[in-house]
DNA sequence: CTGTTAGCGCATTCAA
DNA sequence: TTGAATGCGCTAACAG
C-alpha cells in the first residue's frame, strides 16, 4: 500500500526549516509581504522535491468549503449531458474546482440523497433537465443551487442557464412549412420536463398560425424502438399522411426514419424528418438529420460560471443560450 | 447563504443529551452492546430532526480515507464510458463509495494531474482503455489502482478487468466468412491503445487461416466522417472490391455505411458491413448493425469491484469478460 | 453502558 | 518576518 504516507505540511516545513505556518502562506500564495522571498522560494522547492500535495480532507475542514460542484443529470448516457459535464468541468477546472456527476435514478423523482452517492462533501448543486418534481430533495439541503434547462425560475428562485428550446421549434417548423408541409406531426417525448413541454406548447402554437396546417401530435419514449413505433402509428393514422414527422431529439428522428421506411417510405423524398440536440448520431444516419444545435458545453460552462458568481455572493442574472437550426438532408419539399 | 451552518454531531448529542462519542458510535453503526437500545433510538431520532448530515471532510481527515474512487476514461462523449461508470457506480454505492469522473484529456498522454481536477481526495484510482503512455501519470501517485479494457498486466501489475476483444473479432469474421465473404477490408482505429491492436492482430491471424482470403486494412481517426472516407478508400481501391467492412466500432460502421452509398452501393446487398460495441447507434440505424456487445456495465462493476478487493488487501485475479456477436441486418451473404 | 480525551492536516489568529 | 497555539468535526482509544 504505496503512497499511503504522503508528506504533510509539517513535514514540508521541517525539511524547510520553517514553520508548518510559513509553509501554508507560501503554498497558500498569500505570503505578499509576510515571508521573505528567499524563504519562499526554499519552502517552494522542498514542496516539490517531496512531491507535497495538500489534504484535500484537512483543508475542506478548515475552509469549510470543498472546492466540488455536483452536476445532477438525469442519464449519463447521453451525448448531451457528456457535454454539458465538459462545459462545467472546464469552468471548474479553472477556477481550482472539481465537478462530481450525479446520474438521478430515472431521471425522476426526488433525487434521494445528493449526498450518499457522492461522498465528497458539497459546494453547490447544478441540476440538468431536472423534472420538476426532482427539485426538492435538491433545493432541501439548503445547498446553492443553479438549474440548467429547466425554464426560467421564479424572480427569487435559483439562478437559471436555459436554451431557446422555443425559439429552435419556431425555427424548425418554419423551416417545415417554407418546404411546403403543412400535415406535420409532432413526435413528442413523454417526459415530464420543461423543455419538452416547452417543445409541445411551441409546435402548437407556431402551427396554429400558420393556413391549413393540419398539426398532430404522436407521444414516444425516449428510445429508437419507441420513436419507430410513434412513427409508424403516426403515418398510418385515418385520414391524409402527415408529410413531416418533428421530432422532439435526434434519437427520436432515428426512430422516425426505421419507422417511415418499415412502410416503404422514403426519407425525405415521401417524408420528411426533423431531429432536436444535434448529436453526432444526426451526421452517423443517412440522410443526415436537419436538426437544431444545442450548445451544450456552453450551458455547462454558464452553469458553472453562475455556480461560482453565488458562491460568491454576486447576483446572477438568468441567461438563455440562443439555439440554432441546422438543415441537411432529412428534410426536403412536401411532396 | 443558508444551510451553511449544518447541525454537527455536537449539537446532536447536546439535543439528545448524550455525549458526542455515543453520537458517532450509533451513527456509524458499531453501537452492538455498547450503547442502549433505548440511547441509540433517542440519538438517532434526534439526528433525523435535526436533519444531520456528518461532515465528509471530518470524517475523512480522521480515518484517512475518502470512500471515493477516481475513473479515468478518454472521453466522457462516449456511450460505452458511460455506461462503465454506471456499473462502477453501481458497486460502488452498494457499498458507501462514491465515483468520480476524470475525463483525460484526449485520452492520450499522461494524465497531467488526476488530484487537481478532482478535487475530492482519492483512495484509488480504476483507469479505462488508457493509451498505453498515459500509465505513467496516474500510477505515479502511488495510489491504488485498477485498469479497465488495456490488455492482461505485468503478474504483478496492478489488477485488471478485460473484455474478450480478440474473441469477439474472431466471431465476427468467422461470421463473414459464412456468409461467403472473403474480400474483407478492416476498418482500423488509429488509435495506440491494447484493445485496438489487439482488433488488428486478430483479424489478420483469423483471416490468415481463411482459404482464398484477401484481407485489407484502412485506417481511420474515430468519428463517422473520418470512417466515410476511409470506407470510400478501401471500396475504391484498385483490385476487386472488398465485399465487406469489418469496422473496429458502431460509430466507424456508421460512417463506413455512409461511405458505401456514396458510391451508390447498398448495404447489405453489395457490402456487409460490421460494427463493434453494440450502442443504442447500432439498432438506430437502418439497417441495424450487426456488432459485438460489450458488458460495458460489468466492465465498470468489475472494476470497482477490484479496486475495493484491493483496498481490503485482497488478492485480486485477472478478469476476462465474455462478448456476445449479435447478427443483424448489415451483413448478408456476399454477392 | 457511557463520557472524556486526543489528534487527523490544515489555515489562521496572536505573540515574539 | 516568523513561530506557537488553536480549532474545524469526527472517530478511536481509554476511563469511569
Amino acid at each position: 500500500m504505496a503512497g499511503s504516507d504522503r508528506p504533510t505540511s509539517r513535514d514540508v516545513a521541517r525539511a524547510a526549516g520553517v514553520s508548518q505556518a510559513t509553509v501554508s502562506l507560501v503554498l497558500g500564495g498569500k505570503w505578499r509581504g509576510r515571508v521573505s522571498e528567499r524563504t519562499a522560494g526554499t519552502v517552494r522547492s522542498v514542496a516539490g522535491e517531496l512531491g507535497y500535495r495538500p489534504n484535500a480532507a484537512a483543508r475542506s475542514l478548515r475552509l469549510g468549503r470543498t472546492r466540488t460542484a455536483l452536476l445532477v443529470v438525469p442519464a449519463l448516457t447521453h451525448e448531451y449531458f457528456a457535454r454539458v459535464y465538459a462545459g462545467a468541468a472546464r469552468v471548474a477546472d479553472a477556477h481550482g474546482f472539481g465537478v462530481v456527476l450525479y446520474p438521478s435514478p430515472e431521471g425522476i423523482g426526488p433525487a434521494r440523497d445528493p449526498f450518499g452517492p457522492a461522498r465528497a462533501a458539497i459546494d453547490g448543486v447544478i441540476a440538468s433537465s431536472m423534472a420538476a418534481d426532482a427539485l426538492a430533495g435538491i433545493a432541501d439541503g439548503g445547498l446553492p443551487l443553479v438549474m440548467l434547462d429547466s425554464g426560467p425560475g421564479a424572480q427569487d428562485g435559483p439562478p437559471t442557464v436555459d436554451l431557446a428550446v422555443a425559439d429552435g421549434i419556431r425555427q424548425v417548423v418554419r423551416h417545415l412549412v417554407a418546404l411546403g408541409h403543412r400535415r406535420i406531426t409532432h413526435l413528442a417525448a413523454d417526459v415530464d420536463t420543461w423543455t419538452f413541454k416547452v417543445r409541445a406548447r411551441t409546435v402548437g402554437e407556431e402551427l396554429a398560425r400558420v393556413a391549413g396546417a393540419r398539426p398532430a401530435t404522436e407521444r414516444c419514449g425516449l428510445d429508437v424502438a419507441s420513436a419507430r413505433d410513434a412513427a409508424v402509428r403516426a403515418l398510418t393514422a385515418p385520414g391524409p399522411r402527415p408529410t413531416a414527422l418533428l421530432c422532439d431529439g435526434d434519437v427520436l428522428a432515428a426512430g422516425a426514419c426505421k419507422g417511415a421506411r418499415s412502410l416503404g417510405l422514403r426519407v425525405p423524398e415521401d417524408v420528411s424528418v426533423s431531429g432536436f440536440d444535434d448529436l453526432e448520431l444526426a451526421t452517423a444516419l443517412d440522410p443526415e438529420l436537419t436538426t437544431v444545435r444545442l450548445p451544450a458545453e456552453e450551458v455547462g460552462a454558464r452553469g458553472m460560471a453562475a455556480l461560482l458568481a453565488l458562491l460568491d455572493g454576486a447576483p446572477v442574472p438568468p441567461v438563455e443560450l440562443p439555439v440554432e437550426l441546422v438543415a441537411r438532408g432529412s428534410t426536403s419539399a412536401a411532396p
